[in-house]
DNA sequence: CACCAATTGTGACGGTTGTCACATGCAGAT
DNA sequence: ATCTGCATGTGACAACCGTCACAATTGGTG
């Protein structure tokens, strides 16, 4: 049974304050595509991630899927229902088999009150989706489709990238999972991802997607854009 | 002299602990059209407006302007790199006149981490930006820019609505102000204007845009997305 | 009143990109 | 090996809308 302590919001609590959130959590688990979160439900429980992969999706009138983001281990979701007590806003689904840990929204607010390095742990957390939504909202009000691609891309090799700038991408990032996340369609990224590999910025092996030099990358960025 | 009183973050202090944080407060004031905040300043300070009106933007380097948000007296600026310690993201400038208190990041942390209900109002706080913001990345991703403005419109309205849907908002809005807040251009923004004005369902008097029945805008946005 | 700046209205045009429709490739299961 | 399902490549086309270029309007000021 995987212990609360890989729980980011947690950390800096002593083992007794643990235990203590330890009585008040339910674990539960889902099989890998298995709904978390349905919006609409009525629950504003806290899910804390104790293993496993979740996806936090949206989904357009269209049935277009927009990725608002991807979470592992130590992450939680479903804390805005829990804090404004608003009805949820997205579907959460595991990626991968998961394992929950749901709080209560009271009880959530108490652990949250009681310790104040819990309630930094939640405002950085909070800070940290603000900052990646802002960047997201910039891109997609500034950039094209095209662009958004090629910058997905590029944030992805930075992430893994050596000195050298060689990054590999490891398993192939799926085409629709990028055009989730920078909202746009699979075949616009379908031909973005050809482009780049005809110029030579990436190649594929057989395990994984290999960026040769992250700065070659960002170079072509910039001179798109200008 | 304005009172700290006023600031949203700081409810629920009682006076003694007010005055505490007076103390650590400088007073500025700000011309309209000031800039309070410029990104790649190296300050990480908090910003409290006490009085007047600021917008957050953020210029692309085609020079189109994004407005991130606007913020009247009692709210907050500038929380994310006091509490990230990462560089800003964006810019403030002052709508109107402007007093604001600052708070340095360390002060900030203090304040927030021995005042348990300040830390909950800062939560609750960030909370509403990431609501706002993943509205916007939805609204972004899945409507035209002429069903953003739209959008915006209805939703400007149905703050204001009375019972029978009749709002009013005055001033009138200028233009280029909600191109900026749906990324989209100017011209549009007149064009779909125009569009529901000839449709009669916005009028304009002298000193307001009036929505004769928001129910008739949302009937008619939902049908123009379908 | 005349002038100037800011705002608004509108036409034309062209690029971007979402959509549809396929073909291809690839892996696991029977 | 064949089939079935998923992922990928790519062409054609049309719509949407950002941009440019002006005209028209408004409002405040000398």
């Amino acid at each position: 049974m995987v212990d609360l302590s890989v729980v980011g919001i947690l950390a800096g609590l002593d083992e007794d304050a643990l235990a203590d959130v330890e009585r008040h959590i339910n674990r539960r688990s889902f099989c890998a595509g298995a709904q978390i979160i349905e919006p609409e439900s009525d629950s504003s429980d806290v899910y804390l991630i104790l293993s496993g992969r979740v996806r936090i999706v949206n989904y357009s009138l269209s049935g277009r899927e927009i990725t608002l983001e991807e979470i592992g281990a130590g992450g939680c979701v479903g804390q805005l229902s829990a804090i404004d007590g608003q009805p949820r806003s997205a579907c959460v689904f595991a990626v991968t088999d998961t394992v929950v840990g749901t709080l209560s929204p009271t009880n959530f607010e108490t652990v949250v009150k009681s310790h104040p390095s819990v309630g930094w742990n939640v405002i950085r957390e909070l800070a940290r989706i603000v900052r990646t939504s802002t960047r997201r909202i910039v891109d997609v009000s500034t950039l094209g489709a095209n662009e958004r691609v090629i910058a997905e891309i590029m944030r992805r090799a930075q992430q893994v990238a050596d000195a050298n700038g060689f990054a590999k991408l490891s398993p192939v990032p799926v085409h629709s999972e990028i055009a989730g996340r920078v909202s746009t369609s699979r075949e616009t990224v379908a031909r973005v991802m050809g482009n780049l590999a005809r110029r030579g910025l990436v190649t594929k092996d057989d395990d994984g997607l290999i960026v040769q030099d992250v700065r070659r990358l960002e170079e072509f960025l910039s001179q798109a854009i200008g």
